[in-house]
DNA sequence: TTATGTTAGTGTCTGTGAGGCACTATGTCA
DNA sequence: TGACATAGTGCCTCACAGACACTAACATAA
């Protein structure tokens, strides 16, 4: 942790020496970069998970996948992978990549969580992932196994520690985008995202308070909601069997809306 | 970006064929881990950079360094630097080195913020970085140059794209930093880190104030910070030309306490 | 046809903490 | 000793949260 150390010349990308380097004739960037060659440098392995949440039979579930490659063959992981450096020309482009090709939704609520990166985290040395949240309607959704990944499978948030085991640092990431949809419930219309394009705002309650984890007083919530022009009615009605309720849509701004109050929970 | 694409040998970090590729003795981990070499793969070049805040004379200030070597030798920029995989165990290690590094403090508010990649920000190819903000104290810090660096300077934040041309896409980094400060003020009590162990509340709300861009109402900030048992008198008091003010410190909660209410603003 | 149950949706109360503003308190300095 | 400046308080309104009893509209069973 020296500040001579860093100079080294695995980790400085940079010429240590500049009078005896046989670089030393760069004095322009583009000499510079003529002789760089960044497979002579110690860089971290660098990645992007993924957890995807949906809601389905009245529970938030993450989407699983059972890893068919090594390392951390056959057991269970979030989704993600490596950025193609030819076809991705950002990170979220590498997310929405990975989204698409497990669940074949190009749509939804994508959000950079957090990255994670340390020694002992992959097996196959210093490695950096960037953790990505997703929310999705599981509607007419079809998952789709591939050759990194034997199984794949939702999963109620609350047996992920129960059942399944995963690999790597993942329950340490699951648990960190899980905390973030935990808070952002509590001050922006995101669970909307979680449910099909129309909706009752019973149905929308039960998603904020299945994620809350407490239930919510359902004047204050119809007040809420309502009044923050972010739904707008479709004119259909959900009829079950009992009174039929009004169907809406989340406009733009109900995509991430941004309450001024939080919910405050029960007294 | 078609899904047979990502398979190709310098991507997938996998053997890509079963039965002819020369590595299909592979039936355990220890045995992938062997013959698997980080250097044939392309990976992203991946460091981290900084946004350093501080209050100085009455303003929000940031870091900045000119960078004394290629690539953008000569141009501005925010500190920051390649992980050392060697000495630094996390990306936060790698964070509070290069914030030791260029102002000597060791501790202080460090927090993620956001992870930037792409094909284009950076002239070496494509790369990833993770962007850090630390809030400081700038009492009786002393700056310091080093190989990196050939200068380093307190930029008031309203400053630095009036003088300041930023290189790579630090711009759009320190815009992310920059905002998720301020949306924090309205939250939490995070900016009490920008200031001196001991301050007055005045001190406090004009810090307040700098960052939110906006008066705050003396009695409802008073209300706030003095309701949330996250700060304590030192004994002391402030003496001045006036009515001496008493002196505060922020104890462990007060170093992020989440306000149930945002800061409203004037009406 | 009517009673009952269930879910949809409303009226109206209290409570909390925000903003506003006039007030008092306590120091320095001319 | 009085003017001033900044520290700190008392008390008002307002917005929006929670609570809860109420009405509305359907299916179904008696």
């Amino acid at each position: 942790m020296s500040i001579g150390h860093f100079m080294n010349d695995k980790n400085s990308h940079q010429i240590s020496d500049p009078v005896n380097s046989p670089a030393n004739k760069e004095s322009t960037e583009a000499e510079f970069l003529k002789t760089y060659n960044i497979h002579e440098f110690d860089i971290p392995l660098t990645s992007v998970d993924m957890a995807i949440f949906t809601i389905e039979h009245d529970a938030l579930k993450v989407l699983l996948v059972k890893r068919a490659q090594f390392p951390a063959k056959g057991q269970w992981a979030l989704p993600g992978g490596f950025i193609n450096l030819e076809d991705d020309n950002t990170l979220s482009d590498t997310a929405s990549r990975k989204l698409k090709e497990k669940t074949g939704v190009d749509i939804a609520h994508l959000e950079q969580v957090s990255t994670f990166g340390g020694l002992n985290r992959d097996p196959r040395g210093w490695s950096v992932t960037i953790a990505y949240m997703a929310l999705i309607s599981c509607k007419n959704i079809v998952l789709k196994s591939n050759e990194t990944s034997e199984d794949i499978v939702w999963v109620a948030i609350e047996n992920v520690n129960k059942n399944y085991k995963l690999a790597f640092d993942h329950n340490t990431i699951l648990t960190q985008c899980y905390q973030r949809l935990k808070s952002k419930v509590q001050y922006t219309s995101l669970p909307i995202n979680l449910l099909p394009r129309a909706f009752t705002l019973s149905e929308l309650q039960k998603t904020f308070e299945l994620i809350l984890g407490y239930p919510i007083e359902k004047k204050s919530f119809r007040r809420r909601v309502l009044g923050a022009d972010i739904i707008a009615k479709t004119g259909e009605m959900r009829v079950g069997s009992n009174r039929p309720a009004k169907l809406y849509y989340a406009n733009a701004s109900g995509k991430e809306h941004l309450f001024q109050r939080n919910i405050e929970g029960p007294r």
